[in-house]
DNA sequence: CAACGACCTGATAA
DNA sequence: ATTATCAGGTCGT
């Protein structure tokens, strides 16, 4: 299918910054390219200064030339959605610049990081396995979910897709074991505890009810996320800002702590993060009156700058071949670091 | 209610 | 080489 695109300046979005910084764990980087898989579509997007592209993969049977326009239609809708394009990020940036010396000081090199709309249950997983752990890790764990628990959709380049599976998918009691032998650890159970609550509770109705707590006040929308098993404060909070509208939520993370007492006073009792309630809930409305009413969607920028896979990202590189940063931190190990060819050979070249 | 240790795993640092 | 620490924390006591 054809490409369609957006005039969307880099100053709204940047793509590279925005997809593997701990959001969503499911873009999959292929050159300057990323592809997702919905339910019942792939999506690709790529962008240049000027515009963002993308290309809707639809499995087979391919749709006849008179419904084609209208599957094009919803991936339009589904970008529109997703990507918050809605949303002035350029004018908050601003606003943020105003507020906030600090932030000032580190926009410019990080500019075009907004925060998505994502599905609220992939999200509520996703970030249940993202507890104690790393970046690198919950992408595999969350791609082990789709290729176990949901059937592939298509395949292309020779990738399989899947989609994120459905709550009823890993709601059934074999699923802890199973997440076990696949590496997921302690989080095994809560996945599939979480998984059996929702369903018990809702029925066919699960992700209409996870959906609904986007019209919800944000302490009553807190308060139901907190009820699942592996979901305390952060991971409620990750939620609620990233899926469920909650603009104004600031999720308090290793990173945030961090800068928060390097650069906001804020202080760390201990040497160590030392997590109380208290001193979680004093950096979150901090934070929150510093920035103001989209607080959270700043703290995105500050925890991207704060990631060591983009110690060495410089934003004035559009495209990506003129870096001439040599070999940086060997920290940084993408799955995919040939921005040209892609030819596909056996992958895992993984010698010592 | 606050504090504290245990918890899976894999990758770096020490 | 072996051990300690860290990674977008949460749970049970």
């Amino acid at each position: 299918m054809e490409w369609q695109s957006l005039p969307v300046p880099l100053s709204q979005l940047r793509l590279a910054l925005v997809l593997p910084s701990g959001q969503s764990f499911r873009w999959r980087a292929a050159g300057n390219q990323f592809s997702f898989c919905l339910h019942d579509r792939v999506v690709v997007v790529r962008q240049d200064a000027e515009k963002l592209y993308y290309r809707t993969i639809l499995p087979d049977p391919q749709p006849s030339p008179l419904e084609l326009p209208l599957r094009t239609a919803e991936t339009t809708l589904w970008i529109n959605d997703y990507f918050h394009l809605g949303v002035d990020l350029a004018a908050l940036y601003t606003e943020w610049q105003k507020r906030d010396q600090f932030f000032a000081s580190i926009s410019t090199r990080f500019s075009g990081i907004r925060i998505l709309r994502q599905d609220p249950f992939e999200n509520l997983i996703s970030f249940i396995c993202s507890s104690n752990n790393n970046i690198t890790r919950i992408t595999k764990m969350v791609n082990a979910l789709c290729t176990n628990f949901a059937p592939r959709l298509l395949s292309e380049d020779g990738v399989d897709y899947h989609p994120f599976p459905t709550p009823q998918a890993l709601a059934s009691p074999s699923v802890e074991k199973t997440l076990r032998d696949l590496g997921f650890g302690y989080r095994a159970k809560f996945i599939q505890k979480t998984a059996q609550m929702l369903v018990e509770t809702h029925g066919d109705d699960a992700q209409k009810f996870l959906a609904g707590l986007r019209t919800t006040p944000t302490d009553v929308a807190r308060e139901e996320l907190l009820k699942f098993m592996g979901v305390g404060r952060k991971v409620a909070d990750c939620v609620l800002l990233m899926s469920l509208d909650k603009n104004e939520v600031v999720p308090v993370d290793t990173h945030v702590y961090q800068v928060a007492v390097k650069h906001y006073g804020l202080k760390g009792s201990s040497s160590k993060p030392n997590m109380t309630p208290k001193l979680y809930a004093d950096i979150n409305t901090r934070l929150a009156s510093i920035w103001g009413e989209w607080a959270g969607w700043a703290q995105s920028v500050l925890f991207a700058s704060d990631l060591k896979a983009f110690s060495s990202y410089d934003a004035s590189a559009n495209a990506a071949e003129t870096l001439p940063t040599p070999p940086p931190t060997p920290a940084l190990k993408r799955k995919n670091d040939s921005d040209e060819v892609e030819s596909t050979p056996s992958r895992r070249r993984k010698r010592t």
